[in-house]
Order: structure tokens, then C-alpha cells, then sequence
DNA sequence: CCACTATCGGACATTGTGTTCATTAAAAGC
DNA sequence: GCTTTTAATGAACACAATGTCCGATAGTGG
């Protein structure tokens, strides 16, 4: 990391600058929210502001690293191998994550629900195809060909995921995070192990 | 309709602006797009738009009726009964969709992969489900109860024909629409004829 | 042909953006 | 500790786009 290498002040103001813009975020949605008022909150001059960043954008495309990480682990500390037989059987476990949003859901639900924000929920599809992608092929051995190609399985995959979980969030979580993965397995599943071919 | 009531100069100024948003859009996409810029290309008083719409987002919405018409429509000429038996039932067909959507290329990338214009394809996501839900309350006899609510079903089944056709469209389709169709089916169909119960 | 209604177009106030620069404060190097 | 280097400050500025207003003009329906 640079970190070590970056004065006091600079990682300071921009800490400040990522906690300003997170909480108005999750008090009145990122669309409606200017430089004026991050830097208000965050107590910072406006020349301090375009200093770091060319624009409000960059300022929330710089915290999704760490955002988008957070993320991933929730799913990644899971069984990815199959386990068990049949219907059981599953490529990747989400439910920390419902767990997880449901702890921020305030921050999160105006992430997903929320206008001229669709950048985040974009990046966090890209990286979870990719992360699911890289599941998929560990469980199939090489050269197996699949009646729906890998990267399709994993787009496909991340987007039902994602479209559940903004379903969940802007209806205020009507079902516990248990429910909620249950119901993903249900619905995914099958399809991805018939996809997958037969004879595994 | 209310369009018999009104003027001939209404009609007109409202169907130029639609048109000159669209190619907009699809030249430009929807965030780059001014209401100076819709104006000069509809040749129109600034005051003239203002007259009519609030906003650039108010002019846009005015025109998604039309836009969720012709896509629904896309989906509902289809076998919306359970045809055939084991995998190949299905309770949407989306062929047509992709064929449609491929035809207008242009527009409809810009639509669901530019930015600031989540409002369309949340629309459209809202007006799918809802279709979708129809379907697969008329296939469940009355007091039927599933394994999923049938309405996560059906925001499921949007969200992942949506991802898809977002996928393809952002990768200039690298597979024919009877292909994307095909995938659709097989990917979710096995999970959602589960979840419907093991009775039907 | 007349009364009505829509469009025109320029001016205007307003808001937010991104830049610049001289000044002040803090950290790093020695 | 003292100096050099680097960062933050805040006010001023040019600019772009928004949305409003209004008197003049042109088109429509009856």
C-alpha cells in the first residue's frame, strides 16, 4: 500500500471527505447532495476538495474498493464447493450478505434504491460476476463444455442476486436474511446445476 | 385519449421532443444531453419546453408509457401457459424481446448501460414484474402455496431477463436472440417450476 | 374573420461547478 | 530545533445550465 508513503493531513481529509459523503448519502441519496455539502461536513475548503478529486464522482468511485471488498468477503468465507447432493447443493452462500446490508441497510438501501447512483450497484455487479465466475470454474474440470457458457452462468448469477437484495432493501426487508438466501438457492440453483451438464 | 382535445401545435411540439430526446440518447447518451441541446434539435422556444415539461427526467417519463407498451407487448404474445413437459415448460417467452431489442440496437444500449438513467430501467423492471406476476398467478390454482412468494418470483425472473439483456446488449450481442432466449429458459425455468411446488 | 391559445425568444436570477492564487499551517528531512 | 517542502485555506472568479417571465407573434378551432 501507498498509504505509508501519504502525509497525515492527506489521509485525514480524505477519510473525512468518504465519511462526509457516506452519511449524506444515507440521509438524503447521492443525487441530491453537492461539493458544498460534503465539505461542509467534513469541515474542508472547497480548493482542499478538487485537490483530491475531480469531482463528486471520483470521490465515490475512490471508496467503492473498500466497499466492493467488504462485500465480496461476505460471500467469499462460504462453502463454494458443492456440498451435499441434489437440491442442497450450492456455488456460493449470500447469506451474510443479506445479513450484513440489513446491519447498514439505511447506507445500502439508498445505495441501490437510490437516483443517479447506479455506477455503485454496476461495479458491485461486475466484481461478483467475476468473483462467481472464478467459483464456477474451480468446479468444472478442465475443457467440460456447458449448455450455458460460464461467464453467462455468473452475470446471471450476480444480477438475480443483486436484483433479490435491492427488491429486499427498497421493501424493507419483509423476510429475515435466512429466508432470503433460502429463497435465492431455490431459485437459482437448479437452473445453474442442469446448466452445468448432467454429469456432474 | 385525450389527444382528440387537443391541439395540432401540442401534439407536435410533444411527439418533436420525444424524437429529438431519443436520438439524442442514443447518440450521446441520456446524462450529456441539455435541455438547450433537445430544444435546438427539436428547433423549439426554450419557453416552449418549459410549457410542457418540467424537466428533462418529466420528458423522458412522458415517453416511457409508449416505450413499456411496445416492450410488454414483446412479451405477451408469447405461451403464457405451461407448454410441454420437464424442462422445456416455460412461463415467458423473451425470444422476441431480443429480437427487438436488437433491431434498435443504438437506443436501447444506451438505455440500460449509460448513466443517469436508472429511472428507465427501474420502470421497465416494475412494469415486467408486474406482468410476470400475472402469468404466474393464473397458473397457480386458488390457495396454492409455493415454496417462494410467487411475487420474489417475479421480481426475480425481471431482474435476471433484465441483467441478461443488459449484459448482451453492453457486449454488442455476441449471441443471437434464440440463443439468449435459450439460456434464459434453461437457467431459470428448472428453479422457478421447483419453487412453484412439486404438485404442478 | 375573430377570439383563443401556443410558440417565440431574449433577458434574467439562481445554483452549482471547477479553477486560481496568495496566505497560513503542518509535516518531513536534516 | 530549524529549515524546506508540502498541504489546506478561503475568497474570488468564469462558466454552464437551469427554470422563470413577459411582450410580441403566429396558428387553430369555431
Amino acid at each position: 500500500m501507498k498509504n505509508e508513503k501519504m502525509d497525515r493531513r492527506v489521509r485525514r481529509t480524505r477519510r473525512l471527505l468518504n465519511e462526509a459523503l457516506m452519511s449524506l448519502i444515507a440521509e438524503k441519496g447521492y443525487e441530491a447532495i453537492t461539493v458544498q455539502n460534503i465539505i461542509d461536513r467534513a469541515d474542508l475548503g472547497r480548493s482542499t476538495f478538487y485537490a483530491h478529486y475531480r469531482d463528486k464522482e471520483d470521490l465515490l468511485l475512490s471508496g467503492m474498493d473498500e466497499l466492493v471488498h467488504s462485500l465480496l468477503w461476505r460471500v467469499e468465507g462460504m462453502p463454494m464447493e458443492a456440498e451435499g447432493e441434489g437440491e442442497s447443493r450450492r456455488i456460493l452462500s449470500t447469506q451474510s450478505l443479506f445479513r450484513h446490508t440489513q446491519e447498514q441497510h439505511r447506507l445500502y438501501k439508498a445505495m441501490v434504491g437510490g437516483r443517479g447512483i447506479d455506477v455503485i450497484v454496476k461495479t458491485i455487479h461486475d466484481h461478483l460476476s467475476s468473483h462467481i465466475l472464478e467459483q464456477i470454474e474451480r468446479l468444472l474440470p478442465d475443457g467440460q463444455t456447458t449448455l450455458v457458457p460460464p461467464l453467462v452462468m455468473a452475470v446471471y448469477l450476480a444480477g438475480a442476486l443483486l436484483t433479490l437484495l435491492t427488491w429486499w432493501l427498497d421493501n424493507d426487508m419483509p423476510y429475515p436474511p435466512e429466508r432470503m438466501e433460502e429463497m435465492f438457492q431455490q431459485l437459482t440453483m437448479p437452473g445453474v446445476w442442469a446448466a452445468l451438464g448432467t454429469t456432474l
